[in-house]
RNA sequence: GGCGACAUAGCCAAGCGGUAAGGCGUGGGUCUGCAACACCCUGAUCACCGGUUCAAAUCCGGUUGUCGCCUCCA
């Protein structure tokens, strides 16, 4: 297979080719989302921008295979015994035992990824489906000499490897420890940046879900679970890792940590980062509790995946503010494209030879660290382009394989053919009573009838080839 | 304190050494009874200061600013 497409790796730092360990074929892992509250539009960000990265894999004719995990276990507020898990406090705020609110919030996420045309991956797995192949590979990692427990936990030694840091090129004595308020260091560990692969230590009592293991009755820490779900469905080796980059420091690297010592050798060759969506005041934050969700963004009168023009205007290595104003002008930017789509006729065409240009342009554009920016530009290029109307429609919808904009489904959406005969029977004898009076200049009661109709959520324009009508969304 | 990213027109944004894409908005125009739509036209020398080069928004050094990470985080 050629290879088309060069992303930034965060392991060398440097944009590089993609080549896949197989030829053809993609194994790929995702940081799934912790299921304790709704996912905000900054966590959809990054789904977006990795259905993208799929979704362009697959359009390059690669065979991906996509993991993602479910975080319904182990997510502490603090990676010390002192931390509380997550899960716990939701499930004691909404009242609900901590299975419930995991699958509540489970779906409330693939709802949410529906409604922005991300993919459900291949494989979706919760942590708490494979309890026994963390065990096993702490087991391993003590056999190994890589693991040891202390105070009742089973902690990951870090001084046992040579090159920690491998993807942050940090050091350690400049590592500050506990520098976010509320974060205790945990006196249990040899190194500082240590990390617990098993509790068996909780200060609540009530912690719903334990699990036997050889160390105690326990849970397993966060880290151990993306390592093992990947390994479990994806084998030992992995093209591409992705996540937020605030995974990159610690999570992503006591995955390779742990990964690597258990393996015996390197694990995943391409570490994919999205970068954040901040709002005005900063990082957007579950933890901050006033967040942004897709349901807010509808409550508003936003198409959803108008969010996800919003995101696609912008480079997924860069941070994105969001601003409503912004969000605004996605959306006009969305509707006028609509518009111009919808404005194609619709005809069949076998002859695509003329479109390849512009086709290569778009794979260009994708394929250079997907740059997303300008394969919308492409779009445009399309729209002005001498193609025939069928061309372009085929174009756009190929493009929209990527991109997920529903941009044809929403033009012939929009399309008036579609409307309930009845009512179009009504407004056709309005427009035309309209036609009347205007004739007769009587303005006034042509522009009763407009304002009747636009009550009724039907808009009327005219045009030179006559008068035109469409309903208005909302 | 350490590590890292970013800084392009009113806003979003591309640009990857050869003379600033695209989108939204604004203003002007065509059309129109008016309006809306559509279409046409309309704008920046790229944070600042040095350096390299025939040539730099693009490379190097420095300055300033914004943001992120340093065991909750996408």
């Amino acid at each position: 297979m050629d290879n088309r497409l060069n992303l930034y790796n965060t392991l060398s730092r440097k944009v590089e080719p993609f080549i896949p360990r197989e030829d053809g074929k993609v194994r790929m892992y995702t940081c799934g989302p912790t299921v304790y509250h709704y996912a905000h539009i900054g966590n959809l960000r990054t789904y977006i921008m990795e259905d993208i990265l799929e979704k362009f894999l697959r359009y390059l004719g690669y065979d991906v295979t996509r993991v993602m995990n479910i975080t319904d276990v182990g997510h502490l507020t603090s990676d010390g015994d002192t931390g509380e898990d997550k899960m716990l406090k939701g499930a004691k705020r909404e009242h609900k035992t901590v299975l419930d609110l995991a699958r509540f919030y489970t779906d409330a996420f693939f709802e949410d990824c529906r409604k922005l045309n991300i993919k459900t991956p291949d494989i979706v797995e919760p942590a708490t489906n494979c309890i026994d192949e963390f065990i096993h590979m702490i087991t391993v990692l003590i056999e190994k000499g890589y693991a040891y427990l202390a105070g009742g936990n089973v902690y990951f030694d870090t001084s046992k490897l040579k090159d920690y840091y491998v993807l942050s090129s940090q050091n350690e004595e400049d590592l500050a420890v506990g520098v976010r308020e509320g974060v205790e260091e945990d006196e249990n560990k040899r190194n500082k940046t240590d990390f617990v692969l098993w509790f068996t230590k909780s200060k609540f009592e009530d912690q719903e879900l334990k699990w036997d293991s050889p160390w105690g009755v326990g849970y397993p820490g966060w880290h151990i679970e993306c390592s093992c779900i990947s390994m479990k469905h994806l084998g030992e080796y992995l093209d591409i890792h992705c996540g937020g980059i605030d995974n990159v420091f610690p999570h992503h690297t006591n995955e390779i940590a742990q990964s690597e010592s258990y393996l015996g050798h390197k694990w995943c060759n391409y570490w994919f980062h999205v970068l954040h969506l901040n709002d005005a005041s900063g990082k957007m934050s579950k933890s901050k509790g006033d967040f942004l969700t897709v349901s807010l963004l509808e409550s508003k009168g936003y198409t959803p995946v108008v969010y996800r023009l919003f995101c696609l205007q912008s480079h997924y290595r860069k941070p994105l503010v969001f601003t409503y104003d912004a969000l605004d002008n996605a959306a006009a930017a969305y509707n006028k494209l609509i518009a111009r789509i919808r404005s194609l006729k619709k005809e069949e065409t076998s002859d695509m030879a003329a479109a390849e240009p512009l086709r290569n342009a778009f794979i260009a554009a994708l394929g250079n660290d997907l740059n997303t920016s300008s394969a919308l530009t492409v779009l445009y290029d399309v729209l002005k382009s001498d193609l025939n109307d069928a061309q372009k429609r085929a174009l756009i919808d190929d493009f929209d394989r990527v991109l997920s904009l529903d941009l044809l489904k929403t033009a012939d959406e929009q399309d008036t053919n579609t409307v309930d005969p009845e009512l179009e029977a009504y407004v056709l004898e309005r427009i035309e009573a309209r036609k009347a009076a205007k004739k007769a200049k009587d303005f006034a009661a042509a522009d009763a009838i407009r304002e009747e109709l636009s009550a009724k959520g039907i808009a009327i324009k005219d045009t030179r080839e006559g008068t035109v009508w469409e309903l208005v969304k909302e």
